[in-house]
DNA sequence: GTCGCAATTTGAAAGCTTTCAAATTATAAA
DNA sequence: TTTATAATTTGAAAGCTTTCAAATTGCGAC
């Protein structure tokens, strides 16, 4: 006896519990216990209850649920801006550990802006979000409060923050793109820096100059810029590192946008990359495999940064008491074409 | 007389109306009127109740309001994968639009799986979305329902959809690849064609096709491969193409992915772009301007068309009550440096 | 000072779940 | 057949807002 879908699952309103309740003649309560499993039902009852949610097509209404239960199976995300190339990964992790877990994602593109950000923070409680993920902006305000859904830093640690974070090893990773520098014979380099007051770029920043110090390598201070993040950062800071005397042979980018933007400065001062300029970046996305040339790098693991980051936080939603936990991820080089090999002069 | 923040604020639970309506000694009828300008309220009160909400903190429970109205002021967006470059921009051009109207993002990653995007879709009906924007998958099986809320369609349109929806002139711009490729002298080409059951990879073909037609070039049908729209497709077609005799002088690519792909085989097989081999390709993405060489290829506005669909989407969500309407945009030619002029020979 | 009307203000109901104490039914023992 | 106990089932309350009819207040006119 084939069961046909029903026609009052066309019909306008939306499908309620007590419709089921009457259709199954049961009460709201054993219907509530069947979808959520929340008692023993009796056989029949639970399978006259499931055909009904079947016939009608109902789905739960997730507002006055979360109404009840005083928090939704929301996550909440907030990243600077989805436009970045670096972040699609991070938020694909991030999906992809909450979508398997029964959370839905709320995105939030703060547009770096600390205004934006805050506001966004507030609906996401508004809406009840279980729990938020957040890479802070660059001036982010956000303060930790107390009567709040777990939250996780991600990528960038906020300020004064005191629970779970996970980020990637910055300061290892400069070290990487310092020491392979140094290695391949470059003594006189250019640094574009992150800004400042991000400690990933800070620990990026400190990483590179510790690997050069070990190559007895030092520089003065007008061989490192700092910049935006960006593409326009990068190209301005190379620029002015390029005019320098005696010029650099090598530039360490702290992200690929920027390394991006270096390369056209490269390109523009009619230098040829590696010959006479050599470049190093951060971040290694597929974006500088396809340059040219193609741009050696520090790899950053973005999509793992996502799903570790969601592991964290539904550790926090499901009501994991612990001291904060900071996870931090390994960096690894990836060598490509940017970086040529100096012949050492027999100076000195 | 400087008014500080109440200790309450801090304090657990989240401040609800009656607490404002408690401190500020009203109703809660009139909390609600001073929040939602919905009747006039004597300024003394009026000032009251700004303040107690100001001094406790009080942020509208979005679940209640949502559940009351019937709807939320959250805008659900379906994407294939955000990993894929060209969505970011389009999700973006969402958010902005939508943020401006005071409505939230909440972002699905369908990853091309027609039972996950059917998922997410009842998932936004369940949370009460405002309104639905969709970039279908694959083979997206979501089937127009009467009682929904409002849906546009972006990029591709539904099988069957009657509603609103906001695309690219495909076949104008498979057109004008075709035009640019015969007009440099191409007559031998390769095409690396998308998904014959995605309107949009049949439409940037057809235009293309006809542009050959018009030059009165025709192509026998082992020259025209179809691949997914991605990297790995790109490659391995284009590889086919590549050892066909006559070999193509020119492939065209129906997304920068796969024009990547594309390069990549061109490489593999010792062989130069765009000397030996000229590629044009659809997306004009960041990235592809940034590879070796430059691709020359059809500019697809993503940003354009995330903005677009959201006001259209806002204006269902606002009751415009109109026939559907769609919208298609412009594409434009970027001439890069991945197609070389091919002199004429005096054949025939 | 009183009346009538307009302008405010109020409080209860509704929206859809989950939960919990209470009521009902089934089962086993006597 | 009773009775006691265990297993199900029930219905009302609570969660926080908006809305609407009803109640109250304010004000000008008489």
């Amino acid at each position: 006896m084939s069961r046909k879908r029903d026609i009052s699952a066309e019909a306008g309103a939306r499908v309620t519990m007590h419709q089921i309740a009457k259709r199954a003649n049961v009460s709201l309560g054993t219907v509530s216990h069947v979808i959520n499993e929340t008692a023993t039902v009796r056989k029949e009852l639970k399978q006259r209850v499931v055909d009904a949610i079947e016939d009608l097509g109902y789905h739960p209404n997730q507002l006055s649920r979360g109404l009840r239960l005083n928090k939704t199976s929301l996550i909440g995300m907030i990243i600077p801006d989805i436009t970045n190339p670096f972040f699609p990964a991070v938020v694909r992790g991030v999906e992809d550990i909450a979508y398997k877990n029964s959370y839905r994602l709320m995105l939030c593109n703060a547009d770096n802006d600390p205004a934006k950000e805050a506001a966004y923070f507030n609906d996401l409680r508004s809406f009840l979000a279980a729990g938020i993920l957040i890479i802070p902006s660059l001036n982010s305000t956000i303060a930790w409060k107390h009567a709040m859904p777990p939250m996780v830093c991600v990528d960038r640690r906020l300020k004064g923050w005191k629970g779970d974070s996970v980020t990637v090893a910055n300061a290892d990773g400069g070290y990487l793109a310092g020491k392979h520098l140094t290695e391949m014979g470059h003594r006189q380099i250019g640094i574009i820096s992150g800004p400042s007051n991000l400690a990933n770029a800070g620990d990026r920043l400190a990483g590179f100059l510790k690997a050069l110090g070990e190559a007895g390598v030092s520089l003065s201070s007008e061989y490192v810029q700092e910049a935006q993040f960006d593409r326009a950062g990068g190209y301005s800071s190379a620029m002015r590192l390029l005019n320098l005397l005696p010029r650099p042979t090598a530039l360490f980018a702290a992200s690929d946008l920027m390394a991006i933007g270096a390369l056209s400065a490269i390109r523009a001062s009619k230098l040829r990359c590696p010959d006479e300029v050599s470049l190093i970046s951060f971040d290694a996305l597929d974006i500088t495999e396809l340059t040219d040339p193609a741009v050696t790098g520090i790899f950053q693991p973005g999509y793992q940064l996502g799903y570790t980051a969601g592991k964290l936080l539904l550790d926090r939603v499901d009501g994991l008491d612990l001291p904060g936990r900071d996870i931090v991820l390994k960096t690894e080089l990836k060598v490509r074409d940017s970086v040529s090999r100096l012949l050492v002069m027999a100076d000195k």
